[in-house]
DNA sequence: ACCTGAACACCGTTCAAGT
DNA sequence: ACCTGAACACCGTTCAAGT
């Protein structure tokens, strides 16, 4: 027989907000958004619905908490963190000249990069965060965001009346494609590779009314073959040529 | 006693697709988001709930078709339409290149501002709307925006291969905004002003801690004198100076 | 073909009761 | 202080039954 330790461990650990926000990014990450719900949270804690309620408010702080919890991580080190597995975030490439993200960035618009790149990420592992991000007014989780972009625009040498503007305009561009892609990953099979989908929407918009979408179709080709991480890098360039540009611009207004 | 008509109104015209997402749009917009019901628009409809489902397969659906009307007449109008009025679904106009949308607009950067604003004020009148368009996978409605940015894109002159770049980049910074703001009108009382709001913000952000906030706490005050119409003009102008900069840049690459 | 409305299988949240 | 779990007030959706 084994010797009985003086401390075995307890069949449960006590129930703690922490416990709770965890278990609930574990649900959200392996079943999707549709699974975090109080029973089911329960049960996987092992206890009844209403014991959750102690610790968390309701469903909407428990979605907030969840989402800051990812998107502080992602904040700090830059790099997102998955559920089970160690994930490396792959294709670590194209940021900056060294490969450790977060860290030394050789330029302030490097940086922006970085970071936003962080969010995508973030985002892709976690395609509920895009969701919740759309949803939720300027709080904890989208002000942190902010605020770290917010760093690297002043960096930038961006005029202090500029700065908001040139902050917010990159928010927002991120939580857009965010939220979009995390519709795209919400109507996928789980199955579905990227491409797949890619192609899938290809052949649909190659098939649209000429007359009522002419520019969609006549850019169908363009998806299949893109890649959407490069794709968010470009956009982002353009809009850090456009903060860039305001600053010291050769021509006062493009005709 | 008056004299029975051949035809007198029915107690109720039938039920009809059109009809049932008319009142959908009216209860959304009366009583916000959580509001949609199919026991209440049932109700309103002066049906029962199973009625509903055999005009529309379920409430995605419905959510769907009720964004893709206002962003339809959006499109078409350039103008923004409220509860009351009588909307007729075709979307006939602006196909052509004779483009009455909004009104006729000298560059195709004011084109862009008018349609963007057009959107924005959509969302500003609906803000459920925000919350579709964030969620929506890039189907009818999203697409619809997509589509017509891109025609103005190509106006501008923007190259081939770039301008899938640059309409998605407008689009997401478009549905950007458009998320933020309804997350804002989620959690405002119906009552409170915009500018009791920014300064709500602008204070609670002025007492953020500095070690953790110091860009926010820096721009707060920035915030109190904000227009949300003037910020989102700034913020697309932007990357309008981003698209039209790319294509002739005076420096390759900004330092 | 179209409508009715009871019924089903779920929710989030509350709360008296326990330890 | 913390947990339990039945109960409440809702959902979206289905479906046999009606016209």
């Amino acid at each position: 027989m084994a010797t009985r330790t003086r401390r075995p461990e307890r069949r449960e650990e006590p129930l703690s907000r922490q416990r709770i926000v965890e278990a609930a990014i574990g649900l959200l990450d392996t079943s999707g958004e549709g699974a975090l719900t109080f029973r089911a949270l329960a049960e996987r804690l092992a206890t009844g619905p209403g014991a959750i309620y102690w610790h968390v408010t309701g469903k909407d702080e428990l979605l907030n908490a969840a989402t800051d919890a990812v998107i502080a991580t992602t904040m700090t080190t830059g790099t997102t963190m998955t559920t089970g597995t160690t994930m490396t975030t792959g294709t670590t490439t194209t940021v900056g000249t060294t490969g450790t993200t977060g860290t030394d960035d050789a330029t302030p618009q490097e940086a922006i990069r970085t970071l936003a790149l962080g969010v995508f990420d973030a985002i892709d592992a976690h395609p509920w965060i895009g969701t919740q991000l759309s949803r939720a007014p300027s709080q904890s989780p989208v002000l942190r965001v902010f605020e770290h972009l917010g760093r690297h625009v002043q960096t930038l040498g961006v005029p202090h009346p500029a700065q908001f503007t040139a902050a917010s305009t990159l928010l927002n561009y991120i939580l857009g494609v965010g939220g979009q892609n995390a519709a795209n990953a919400r109507v996928l099979q789980p199955g579905t590779s990227r491409t797949e989908f890619l192609s899938t929407t290809a052949t649909a918009w190659a098939g649209l009314d000429p007359d009522e979408y002419p520019f969609t179709r006549n850019v169908a080709d363009q998806l299949r073959d893109h890649d959407d991480r490069t794709e968010f890098l470009a956009g982002l360039d353009l809009i850090l040529t456009g903060i860039t540009t305001h600053q010291n611009p050769t021509d006062p207004t493009p005709p």
